[in-house]
RNA sequence: GCUGUUGUAGCUCAGUCGGCAGAGCACUUCCUUGGUAAGGAAGAGGUCGGCAGUUCGAAUCUGCUCAACAGCUCCA
């Protein structure tokens, strides 16, 4: 993208006007279509129509070609302004047009864009000609609401993208085919972290070998820092009776995401748990707290079921069954800023050791004060404790957004966000303040003057899903693993048949040191199995021939360095022991 | 859930007009015993995603369904 050169006003303008020259050119192929809206977005831009059939590819390359005649013309682009009377009967033919203007401010000016016999209702800025377009491609033909809402009609959206030269266009296709190299949904595949199957059904991963070994590798590390940070590990249930899931809300507001088994007419009906909050509270339950006590940091590595739609699902990132890295911490009112600050350190901890700290952006999710059946409790208190939340935030210096209708239906959250290969944003972490829960469960602290109190219940989780911490990770590496991450360290690749026991004895030393490989004693010739286990990116090959066995050294071929050449075994397992142990990168 | 696209061997993909199910890689066996990204030969491997329908005959046409992909909506 640095690479495009773009006329003045920025490629939001650039892209922008590109969308009208689409518009325009599927105005002129299909004169029935309507127009909806056409902006430039992050990566290019899109435009959406209602049109009487769908789209299809074949559409885009008609709809490409007229873009070609249209760009040959010339046009200059026109800006005007209409009262408002005279916009509506400009626009008179076009619904949606029609109305945007009627929702526009009294006082608003209404301005328009035309190029040739095409004008759209429209802010701008534009270019001044549309031959300031050199290349464009048109990318894909998908649905997408009106206005967003699902309520609403679904129409046909085209996303493109447009640059100053061929050249920049061919660079940008290139690096949208590099970034799908590194997609995980292929690549998890690929490597066999994972893998799905339509017996067991959509978003729900069968994770392999390699892939579970991964994760267990997070899980001890999380585990083992919680444990550091004074956090306590609890083992609750997968489910329970939906008397649960009515004290805490879910059955309320988040019903269409639990699995529920059984119905109301059922003596007992069971949920599987979409959230571990209320199971943990249960363990706070068991006796009277102090002020002493607090505060008290529960984690789990929690299971979790959510009944996602089926069109929501994706490869590791979306699923109905993950499990989190989770924990709810217990404080008073005093402690709520030295807790929130620490689960922040402990998430950008978990980023940092993972490579992943330069790849987020936070944001602070709030809820919608017009849309107040999704949340509960009292919205003065909404307002003050985000109020609080934002001064928390400010303190700790976080370079945040803040998205209004993104909050948990209880509270506030600090939301850590990445993208994926595909460019799209998915939570990675989270952090959120709960006022409500504890009085809905009882759960009270003795305070030091002797009244009881409800405390401040944070929700947080330390390295997120594994499943999707996973997902990110194989994108952020391409599957070339850091090697303490990696399911297998080690590949050990005899010349020979004749080596077979000397390798057999570098795999028992190096196993004896937790170091975990695979030891190549295929009948292959050693070019083979060095491309093979150059494809599986493990960290270290280590080959070994007469001069190995005769001096007891291993020849290393490292991912990273390159040949090493030969070093004795004993020098190799400190090289990567230290490695693992840092955690390097 | 919605819009669109796609499902053929473990993987990547051919398969024309409805007429015997194909290739490369991987796998197995044998030969080869080797020095840093593919040694050679032979063999095995298929409910053509599934279920119905049309037809003398369906991988191919129709309907339904399941799954995958991109997006919308939703969300960790």
């Amino acid at each position: 993208m640095e690479r495009a050169v773009f006329f003045e006003g920025g490629k939001k303008a650039f892209w922008h006007t590109t969308s009208h020259i689409m518009a325009h050119a599927v105005k002129r192929l299909y004169p029935d279509v309507k127009l909806a809206i056409g902006p430039a977005t992050d990566t290019g831009f899109y435009y959406d129509f209602d049109t009487a059939t769908p789209l299809t590819m074949e559409d885009l390359k008609k709809i490409e070609k007229e873009m070609k005649r249209i760009i040959k013309e010339g046009l200059k682009l026109e800006k005007f302004s209409l009262p408002r009377a005279e916009a509506l009967e400009l626009m008179k033919d076009e619904p949606y047009k029609i109305e945007l203007i009627n929702e526009l401010p009294e006082d608003e000016e209404i301005t328009f864009y035309k190029q040739g016999d095409f004008v759209d209702l429209c802010a701008g800025p534009h270019l001044e000609k549309v031959s300031e377009v050199k290349a464009y491609k048109l990318l894909s033909v998908t649905g997408a609401y009106w206005r967003g809402s699902e309520k609403n009609k679904m129409l046909q959206r085209i996303y493109g993208v447009s640059f100053v030269n061929q050249e920049d266009l061919e660079a940008h296709l290139t690096a949208l085919e590099e970034a799908k190299k590194r997609d995980h949904n292929k690549l998890g595949r690929e490597l066999e972290l994972f893998t799905t199957s339509e017996y067991i059904g959509q978003g729900l991963p069968i994770l392999m070998p390699k892939g579970a070994r991964v994760i267990q590798v997070l899980q001890r590390f999380v585990e083992d820092e919680e444990e550091r940070r004074g956090y306590q590990l609890t083992r609750t249930p997968m489910m329970a009776k939906s008397d649960l899931y009515k004290i805490s809300g879910h059955w309320n507001h988040y019903r269409d995401g639990m699995f529920i088994m059984g119905n109301e007419d059922d003596k007992e009906v069971f949920a599987l748990r979409p959230m571990t909050c209320p199971f943990q509270f249960q363990a706070y339950l068991t006796k009277m707290h102090s002020y002493r006590d607090l505060p008290i940091r529960y984690n789990e590595t929690a299971t979790l079921f959510r009944n996602e739609a089926s069109g929501e699902m994706h490869g590791l990132i979306r699923i109905r069954q993950f499990t989190l890295a989770e924990g709810h911490i217990v404080c008073t009112p005093a402690q709520l800023e030295e807790e929130f600050k620490g689960c922040v350190d402990l998430a950008v901890f978990m980023l940092t050791t993972l490579g992943l700290d330069e790849d987020v952006s936070y944001r602070f999710s709030k809820w919608d004060a017009n849309n107040r059946e999704k949340y509960i409790g009292d919205p003065d208190e909404w307002e003050s404790v985000q109020n609080t939340m934002r001064e928390i935030l400010d303190h700790l210096g976080i370079d945040y957004k803040e998205a209004d209708g993104e909050a948990a239906f209880y509270g506030p959250k600090l939301d850590i966000q990445i993208r994926n290969v595909h460019g799209k944003e998915d939570t990675l972490i989270t952090i959120q303040i709960d006022f409500q829960l504890a009085e809905r469960f009882e759960m009270e602290y003795t305070d030091a003057d002797g009244t009881k109190k409800f405390p401040y219940i944070l929700h947080r989780s330390s390295l997120g899903c594994y499943e999707r911490t996973l997902a990110l990770l194989i994108e952020k590496y391409a599957g070339a693993f850091p090697t303490w991450l990696a399911p297998v360290q080690v590949k050990v690749m005899p010349i020979s048949e004749k080596h077979f026991d000397y390798a057999k004895s570098v795999e028992n030393a190096l196993k004896a040191q937790g170091i975990r490989l695979e030891n190549d004693t295929r009948n292959e010739k050693i070019g083979y199995k060095i491309r093979e286990a150059q494809k599986q990116k493990i960290p270290y090959m280590l080959v070994v021939g007469d001069k190995e066995e005769e001096d007891g050294t291993v020849a290393v071929r490292s991912r990273k360095e390159g040949e090493l050449g030969a070093i004795a075994l004993d020098a190799f397992i400190e090289k990567i022991s230290r490695e693992i142990k840092t955690k390097a990168r």
